[in-house]
DNA sequence: AAGATTTTATACCAGCAGTCCAATTTTGTC
DNA sequence: GACAAAATTGGACTGCTGGTATAAAATCTT
């Protein structure tokens, strides 16, 4: 992105964290960032695509910020998924994402709920697949719903504790707090078998986001249709090769798949590709946890 | 309220309902009750003021459907509770309220905002009053935690199994198993004394929902029509004595008098009055700190 | 220096909330 | 039923919004 577009996009943002989405028009944002309307309709086509350049930047902050921190670490350790939530919360909070997400999920624009309801989708699934590391495999069945209400814990804490402007809000404690709720909420949930939440539904849910509908197959083609291309470096040419090559063992390596899907995002992050790349990847990674490679 | 002002509410409702509030035009509520627009502005000084009236309106409901549901029953049982806490959600639900509440919780319009958080707080002190009924006096410094985390849990399971638009989501069933969640987190919160939420910060903050509105004179006048009556004891009478006497001091001594505000709201406890005290004390607990004694 | 691209500044459109007001209809009262 | 008071209508008007269009100026490329 250009460094005067990111300028504009960080006015934006402080703008709608200190008066809301709605409540700043344009103009605001034009005087703000000392642009001409003409630029601002220049670099985006309007104040929700504004808004959707914002959130793509998110989320690739915090994607790449949690696969840089799990690296040599050890995925049982609690402590480890306590900083790993801590610190994604401590960066959506120092932006004020946060808010941003809330409005726009109880808002009426359907475009950006979307979105926001897919990375929020995401990040359930990703803290239920951490909770089966952490707890243990026999709690899969609960982990989605387990996620669902430990964010439900988290979120309402700290809604309620920045309600009251409480200085000495502590992020570790409440996540902590919750995460030794969480476990014996688990084990009431195993223990009697009352869960909400159908996992016909849920999967059914999940999938809607997740590119799913993927099988190992489609992704081997969709590759192979890739590598005929040119516009590859030669790096990207050969880490689709081994991913490929990988997918087509039996059985699949599920450690080297994860690495080589892992590096292939990063090759690609500067590429135009980089969104096909990704819905790829974590359609694989999503099969991959489902074992149903 | 007028009858077709009442027409006008319910329209207004179904159409923020359908397509939220900030997506709904006054020109589309003037053609869906067929009036004209001098008479909604006749009816209603702005949008807001639409809004707030159907609010009022639900508030108003809301508690006389609750003051009436306890009648005779027992303020220990469990059932009973499940059963408040049902009514309650069903008929915001079925109203379509619950989303209204949240839209303008995470909007931008301060008015509206502090009217749901009003009625939010309200909620979540009733429902922290009533889980001391359920699960014991001993768990008080920690109801209110309890109940902002069993809303948590309530309001993200109930979000996500209406976003899997799940068909045989059972509100009650939710409702049981936070509440077996929320007495196991109480026993923890108890045990290990992990509160998050600042004891000293809360009561200024629900005082500041609760009663801002006292003065001095008004809490003073309020207890000598209480002393009119001869349902006290003797102690009761004489705290509130003393009370009367450090409010009609100056200045009025601060450290003197929250010790009696202390006393006074124990030696309610067991009494009827212990709401209207808890009013009084709180209100004037919130004039103290705000030093607008 | 010439040409391409970006930026600016402004005028313009339609839709919005809200105001104002004269004309009309409804209602209550005798 | 007559008549005054009150409620309702509907349109004109203001000022703001998001978004479009465009000509002139500034900046970048080669």
């Amino acid at each position: 992105m250009n460094k005067r577009k990111k300028a504009v996009v960080d006015h934006a943002i402080s703008l709608f964290v200190e008066q809301g989405i709605a409540n700043t028009s344009i103009q605001d944002i034009l005087e703000r960032a000392s642009i001409s309307k003409g630029t601002f309709y220049n670099y985006f086509s309007s104040k929700n695509d504004c808004v959707e350049a914002i959130l793509e930047q998110a989320r690739y902050d915090a994607t790449l910020m949690r696969s840089g921190q799990m690296l040599g670490k050890d995925a049982k350790d609690r402590d480890v998924l306590v900083e790993q939530i801590t610190v994604l919360l401590l960066i959506n909070q120092s932006r004020g994402l946060d808010m941003i997400y809330e409005e726009i999920l109880h808002s009426g624009d359907k475009e950006l709920k979307k979105l926001v309801l897919k990375s929020r989708v995401l990040e359930l699934q990703w803290l239920g697949q951490r909770f089966i590391e952490v707890f243990g495999e026999e709690i899969r069945s609960h982990s989605f719903e387990a996620a669902v209400i430990y964010y439900g814990i988290l979120q309402h804490l700290t809604f309620t504790g920045r309600l009251m402007n409480q200085q000495d809000f502590k992020f570790e404690i409440v996540i902590k707090n919750a995460l030794r709720y969480i476990e014996k909420i688990v084990e009431m949930l195993m223990h009697e078998q009352t869960s909400v939440l159908n996992t016909d539904d849920l999967h059914k849910f999940i999938s809607s986001f997740v590119a799913i509908e993927l099988t190992r197959k489609e992704v081997v083609e969709q590759l192979e249709q890739f590598k005929k291309s040119n516009d590859f470096t030669k790096n990207q040419q050969e880490i689709m090769e081994a991913v490929t090559q990988e997918l087509e063992q039996q059985p699949i390596r599920n450690i080297v798949l994860e690495s080589l899907l892992r590096t292939m995002t990063n090759e690609f992050s500067d590429s135009e590709m980089i969104q096909v790349v990704k819905e790829l990847t974590s359609g694989l990674w999503y099969l991959m946890k489902q074992q149903k490679l």
